[in-house]
DNA sequence: ATCATCATCTAGATCGTTCTAGTCCGACCA
DNA sequence: TGGTCGGACTAGAACGATCTAGATGATGAT
């Protein structure tokens, strides 16, 4: 039968090529101080040994453990994203990621802990809920970077989005094609709503318009809501708080007849997996994961090789046009 | 500036509590030999630091790590629901989860090397996609538990929903509902695809009816391709490969004017998050994912605590009955 | 009073690496 | 010839936990 084998240690390897345990460490390593012809000694030992280095101790004795913590919410397909784009950018700069999810009854605390556990080396949370102190506590012992959220205090880096010039890219937009009465459905509690809310109302002003604000949250049960508020007295263009938002509101349309984007226009936000799809095709506000995942993973090993301070990174969003954008004119064609 | 502050060490919390190290190792590992009143004073000494155990020392000496090691699909958010439920399960018998998910550029290989470096006594691995001889190399080092797939040889567990039994309900439901036309939409290459495909031909035969079966694939796309195909020559009811693939169907039957229930009954597999919306109500086979990874957490555990040896767990899904479903002369009533 | 017993606690070895501080020895230079 | 330099190599101490074996002292039996 298969025996469970002992896995060989330096010390065999050692053995077997007639040198000593740490000359094994630095050709192992590839660190120079080893003569070719015993390098290539050694190698040939380590091999035929399949010889692999443990790396638990390894770790407790270089305290390098190239290991970056990623925190997720398991309940976020966007996330899923940002963790896809985030392995790749971690092992392009020779780091690995160590995962860690918030989910139902393991708050993001547990998850930290976690982390720490494995030995990772920065923290890197998306969208984190703690508070500012909270995340400060943990940034003096290793780096923190926190994602699509930037008001963390001087002690963590953030990596975000402009929500500000996201919003004023989907106005500008709506305002460009001609739109007058342009409403907004928020995102009720969730990160970055009162911000993008903002944004809104502030850039209306700015283009003489007035502001709609109708009561949201982040998924397409309320969307859905706020879309039937919206039909009794509709306006020409609605701008979500994101694309699940965004998909309950035109389901609300779509089960009063009104047809978009003939009679309304519907902006998203995050130009998620689902506004891409054939029958949906959603112009949506892309936040770009992949970008926002490199960022924050680029700033974590900068934080970790380095000596420099927290900072802020902070990348513009950019408009996806789909379909379901369009004249302001158009309804009146629709309609008649 | 605050100073990156060192981890406290059992030999800190030693100190401060005036004991030695390894009464210290007693007590925060919970061991017997420690008195009541020494053990309280320790475990204050030790939460006042804010100790945590090294794992990778403890690992290298003990080579427990309470760790169980979860492979899934960063692009499934099926997955999530799983890893949300192991989570769970997990911490109730007292072990923690790390995480490793497959994505692009990053082949399952990866991901569970990434997890025995860290120390994973188990591997629980979603819908593995690696070779049996490949899942087998793995099973000889560390426990492996397969989840959603059965067919991994005998070295390793697995824990998987019953396919056979999943169709078996839903042309039962079906055929009780008097739809004798009744189309499967597959899942293509996609895993339990060909399971769930013979299943279709074998209960549609038993029940005297003749299976029609259309390509599809495990997303909206492939199934509104599949939906339009069905519109030929449409059947009563259809069976999709999954929630996804249902989607794609209805929004192809949708474009067309054809209305659900009232034309044709749609039934889903997975019940999944977006079956649950308020505007889809999707009746559909829910495999339950909760229990399935508790399942899985559960075998992993005891492999790993245990010398059982590795087995099969089947888990009997069961149907969600919502709105997409309903009798078969309603087609009639509704066309009148 | 003596000794075995038991609970409680501690010293020191140990896991498999990396790192520090050397030793050894041949080559080169004045 | 003798001193210095530097490349190749090694011994032994970390890292932070666990584990084994044994010390300590109170208790109770003889």
């Amino acid at each position: 039968m298969t025996e469970l084998q002992r896995r060989p240690t330096l010390m065999d390897v050692a053995k077997a090529a007639g040198v000593s345990r740490a000359l094994v460490s630095i050709v192992m390593r590839g660190a120079p101080g080893a003569a070719e012809s015993t390098r290539q000694k050694v190698l040939e030992a380590a091999r035929e040994l399949g010889y692999r280095a443990d790396s638990r101790a390894r770790l407790l004795r270089s305290s390098r453990t190239k290991l970056l913590g990623l925190i997720f919410s398991s309940s976020q397909p966007f996330h899923a994203e940002i963790v896809d784009a985030a392995y790749a950018e971690a092992s392009a700069r020779g780091y690995e990621i160590a995962l860690s999810a918030v989910a139902t009854g393991r708050p993001e605390a547990r998850a930290i802990e976690t982390l720490l556990d494995v030995g990772a080396e920065a923290l890197i949370i998306i969208a984190p809920t703690l508070s500012t102190e909270d995340l400060a506590l943990h940034a003096r012992r290793v780096p923190v970077v926190s994602l699509l959220r930037d008001d963390v205090g001087d002690l963590v880096d953030s990596v975000s989005s402009d929500d500000y010039a996201g919003i004023r890219i989907a106005v500008d937009h709506l305002a460009s094609l001609g739109h007058r009465r342009i409403a907004h459905v928020d995102g009720g509690t969730a990160v970055s709503s009162d911000q993008r809310r903002e944004a809104y109302r502030t850039e209306m002003l700015r283009h003489g318009l007035e502001p709609v604000v109708v009561a949201g949250g982040p998924d397409e049960e309320t969307g859905m809501r706020a879309g039937q508020v919206l039909q009794a007295d509709l306006p020409t263009a609605v701008i979500a708080f994101n694309d699940r938002s965004a998909l309950g509101i035109m389901e609300s349309f779509r089960a009063a007849g009104i047809s978009i984007p003939a009679d309304i226009s519907v902006l998203g936000y995050d130009d998620s997996h689902f506004a891409r799809l054939s029958y949906v095709q959603l112009s949506s506000i892309s936040q770009d994961a992949p970008l926002l995942a490199a960022a924050a993973v680029d700033r974590a090993v900068d934080r970790i090789e380095g000596t420099l301070p927290p900072g802020r990174v902070v990348r513009t969003p950019h408009l996806v046009l789909r379909k379901t954008t369009g004249h302001a004119g158009a309804q009146k064609v629709g309609q008649n």
